[in-house]
RNA sequence: GCUCCGAUAGUGUAGCUCGGCCAAUCAUGCGGGGCUCUCAAUCCCGCGACUCGGGUUCAAAUCCCGGUCGGAGCACCA
């Protein structure tokens, strides 16, 4: 018998001599890694996206998006998109949202193998709610919603629950008849009226809404309307969908839903959760609230930067590299999140700085007026890895930031960059002169500046009005701005931004960050 | 009230299934330095965490029990 004493070492010797082949094993586990882990998959992966399109895609949206397609380019499966548009009143379907909901994958560099519309569908739900009524796993109750839920709080049966099955097939085709209106009646999934958890009792499937669906082919066709749990069950199994991967949320869903698999036979696809996930940046957020500041004009439009969409996050030039890679390296953990943008927005400098164009952009301009100024044309480069140059032609009227010339006295030296240095001689009103130091100057001698270096705009100039998530910055920039527009490049000293318009000399840029 | 999840540096995240090489990974952030005529990029160096209390074990981030904290569901919303 060996004893129970000793250190790893000689554990691991006397291992070495009785199984060689377990050290091997032992040491190769515990690899770091990130990113989505790997999947259960036998044959064909089915992953979807399942949004109601009451708004544009969220961020919280984009993670169901990248996650899911993701994994089904991995697997060398199929991504699908249902649109669960099947409350035409509560949270009614925006017209404009499925179509910029396909642009926002396509953004996303991942078109969807399939797109499904719920709405497309009732008549199949309708079949299926059919069978498990004549399988006694269904009935239409009567009763309101606050008889029900004593009844249901009290782990009672309601009195329509042991309803005959041919009743209740004639109550259901009153439903679908129009016997009766809207809250008068709803089709109940059988559970366990008993079960422990309150949220699993004897769930609604079905429920009468008369408001006409907003997709003209379908408007007012239908009357009686699925719920969620109802819909989603049903056309995941139709789908083939083999895992459903999205937010904790929707967690006790599948403990109801498998109530109707377990009735129908069939198996329930996997399943994997993320936590809640919440922005610094944006705070909470839900897509009616943001609906109702735009209608009444806090903010533009759903691309305003300060809106948590990823239509804003387009605008502001994220790119969908970058965001796919934040995404995916949060992984799903089921832990709730509270995180900050900074991470998506170092990926993105990444990925934009290598070719984003430098800019002069000066905020909160003063006018600055320069004794004895050379006439000369500033080069600055438009990379620093490049060496293709700007040409500013610089006079004797220049601008500056004001927060570059806060707190200087007369007397007080400054650089302007790739032009010449200056001395302050007034500050009310501003007036420099140059004091030498020119660009071709330094060229010769490589000295290194002396004084603070800033930038500047020529007399010259485009007004530019910076919109950034925080707040508005409006200010003059050189005029080689015009030609940038839908591009991301980066005001010196600033941060970056992208070009957005261009209109009659003035350019409106949105700031990604610094 | 009932039920279900979760808890690793400032923020995310890996490791937990199957206890040992974990003095705990990576990124971001922050601090210092190099380079640079941008406060960007880049390069070097550094900082910083296993929610608490018990238990099991030769050995616990990992298994068990309890507490605390956070989140979600109990809709005729998705």
């Amino acid at each position: 018998m060996y004893g129970l004493t000793g250190d790893p070492e000689s554990w691991e010797q006397r291992l070495r001599e009785l199984a060689p082949d377990l050290i091997e094993e032992i040491h190769e586990r515990k690899q770091p890694s990130t990113g989505l882990p790997d999947l259960e998959v036998n044959g064909k992966a089915v992953l979807r996206f399942a949004p109601n399109p009451n708004g544009p895609a969220t961020i919280g949206s984009v993670r169901g998006i990248v996650v899911n397609s993701e994994y089904a380019r991995r697997y060398h499966g199929e991504f699908i998109i249902r649109f669960d548009d099947t409350d035409p009143k509560t949270k009614a379907p925006m017209l404009d949202a499925y179509t910029w909901y396909l642009d926002d994958c396509e953004y996303l560099g991942t078109v969807p193998d399939r797109v499904v519309y719920a709405s497309d569908h009732l008549l199949e739900y309708y079949e299926y709610a059919k069978k498990l009524i004549l399988m006694g796993k269904a009935y239409v109750c009567t009763c309101s919603r606050d008889e029900f839920k004593r009844y249901k709080d009290a782990c009672e049966p309601c009195p329509h629950r042991d309803t005959d099955v041919d009743v209740n097939l004639k109550h259901w085709e009153q439903m679908l008849d129009g016997g009766y209106s809207e809250g008068d009646a709803v089709l109940r999934i059988k559970t366990d009226i008993k079960h422990k958890d309150p949220a699993m009792r004897d769930w609604a499937a079905f429920r009468i809404v008369l408001a006409p669906h907003p997709r003209p082919e379908i408007g007012d066709r239908f009357r009686v309307w699925p719920l969620l749990d109802f819909e989603s069950a049903i056309k995941d199994h139709i789908l083939g969908i083999t895992h459903i991967i999205r937010g904790k949320d929707l967690m006790d869903s599948e403990q109801r839903q498998r109530y109707v698999y377990d009735y129908l036979g069939w198996q329930y696809p996997k399943t994997m959760h993320w936590g809640r996930m919440k922005i610094h940046e944006f705070g909470r957020f839900s897509t009616s609230a943001i609906s109702e500041a735009i209608s009444d004009g806090t903010y533009t439009g759903w691309d305003d930067p300060r809106v948590p969409t990823l239509r804003a996050l387009r605008r502001r030039g994220i790119t969908a590299a970058a965001i796919r890679k934040f995404m995916i390296d949060l992984g799903i953990a089921e832990t709730d999140i509270s995180l900050s943008l900074d991470n998506l927005y170092a990926i993105n400098r990444k990925i934009v700085d290598p070719a984003a164009n430098r800019y002069f952009f000066v905020w909160e301009p003063v006018r600055m007026e320069i004794l004895g100024a050379p006439d000369v044309i500033a080069t600055p480069k438009y990379h620093p890895g490049r060496d293709d140059l700007r040409k500013i032609p610089a006079g004797p009227t220049l601008y500056v930031c004001r927060t570059d010339i806060e707190g200087l006295e007369a007397g007080d030296k400054l650089r302007l960059k790739n032009l010449y240095d200056v001395e302050i001689t007034s500050t009310e009103p501003l007036v420099a002169r140059c004091i030498g130091g020119t660009h071709e100057a330094w060229c010769a001698t490589c000295e290194k500046p002396r004084y603070q270096i800033i930038h500047w705009v020529p007399d010259e100039y485009v007004s530019v009005v910076v919109r950034a998530p925080d707040r508005m910055y409006e200010g003059v920039g050189e005029t080689g701005i015009v030609d940038e527009q839908g591009n991301v490049v980066q005001f010196e000293r600033f941060g970056f931004v992208r070009i957005d318009s261009v209109d009659t000399g003035r350019v409106v840029a949105y700031f990604a960050h610094r």
